[in-house]
DNA sequence: GATAACAAGACGACCGGTCGTATATATCAG
DNA sequence: CTGATATATACGACCGGTCGTCTTGTTATC
């Protein structure tokens, strides 16, 4: 053929930059510069990259989904039930979003409050949720099995109000600058309305 | 002393066009050249009514804030009891949001999500989450004392627990384009959870 | 040389914000 | 009262800078 790829990596630094400034400044807020200079890419590399800023914001989104589904797995796994794999996914969530200074919080909820124009953007948004969503629902299902979580409600259902709950959670945490907002519905939710 | 100002109006005018443009496309993604066009304001002229986009941003906000809470009052007066004053008040909101073909949602989430730099912006937006869910919690707290939501649980409690996630469902109707996550929230805490 | 990835910088549109000036009113001297 | 003046507002041209995108040429591999 020709000039092989330099590497696959930097595709995955511009996407790992990409979430991070997402996550911080929103769409219209990120310059592709900022992000570009960040990992030492030219400008003029970007497009062999991406297809656009819209291409490339899609591609972040899954991106984080997939870090997301990731974390989400790595808790269940090392638990020794669902219900507390569940609320130890969520505290390192709160971890993550105190060591932050509670800037960032979801780029689900945050780019999906932004991005009207695109629907590209607003599909990848909606894997991604219904994504995370299908892995809580999981976990709920598993709990009821083993008779940690009510039966009487669909897990499905449950999963929606609390993966909805905590996006808005997280919102008022941002607004707030304090985790209460988490620990309230955690405990609220799964602390008492889901009790077997 | 001076040319009196052009009216009061005008800055109404701006602001009513500021919160549509804002909830449309978010803050960076709002130019203000479109609201003022909007409203044949010329250019130089938006800074005799507002210091700066920033400040125009947190003024929007505290509008919003006070149209929110004339609606709910609005929807409580004309209702019976206290918890169908809520529905009520809830299922205006969705009516809009239909009508919108959902784009916009809620100002506060969507700012909220985006605003990481303008302390001034969040602040505003902290007072209007915060006088919302006060709102509520009146409300809860009245249907508690005339039987219709249980007691055990404090009011305020309940309204935090509503209002964070009726903004997670406002993201994920955004995102799906459906209003059944509004619906399935209020269902599931107003006609369930909330029960006497 | 053929081919394809990489990169430099140009491009025009647009951004938030500022400037000088025109305009209209309030004040006050007479 | 008249009319000069001070002053806050109205207004649009314009500022430097940044935006996402594209054109063009270079470089590395076959």
């Amino acid at each position: 053929m020709a000039r092989p790829r330099q590497s696959e990596a930097t595709r995955q630094r511009l996407l790992d930059e990409g979430v991070t400034a997402f996550l911080e400044h929103g769409y219209h807020g990120t310059g592709l510069k900022a992000v570009l200079d960040e990992v030492n890419v030219p400008k003029g590399s970007f497009y062999n990259y991406f297809e656009s800023k819209e291409d490339f914001a899609a591609a972040a989104i899954r991106h984080y989904a997939d870090c997301f589904a990731d974390s989400m797995q790595q808790a269940m796994d090392s638990s020794p039930d669902p219900l507390s794999g569940l609320r130890s996914f969520f505290k390192t969530l709160m971890a993550d979003f105190e060591a932050a200074g509670y800037v960032g919080g979801c780029l689900i909820a945050n780019l999906g409050g932004e991005l009207e124009g695109s629907d590209t953007c607003r599909r990848a948004l909606a894997t991604a949720f219904r994504g995370w969503r299908d892995s809580v629902t999981d976990a709920l299902r598993q709990g009821q099995e083993l008779g940690q979580v009510r039966t009487d409600i669909e897990a499905g259902d449950l999963a929606d109000l609390l993966t909805e709950a905590w996006e808005g959670a997280v919102i008022r945490m941002k607004i707030d600058r304090s985790l209460a907002p988490l620990h309230r519905v955690l405990d609220r939710l799964l602390g008492d309305y889901f009790q077997a």
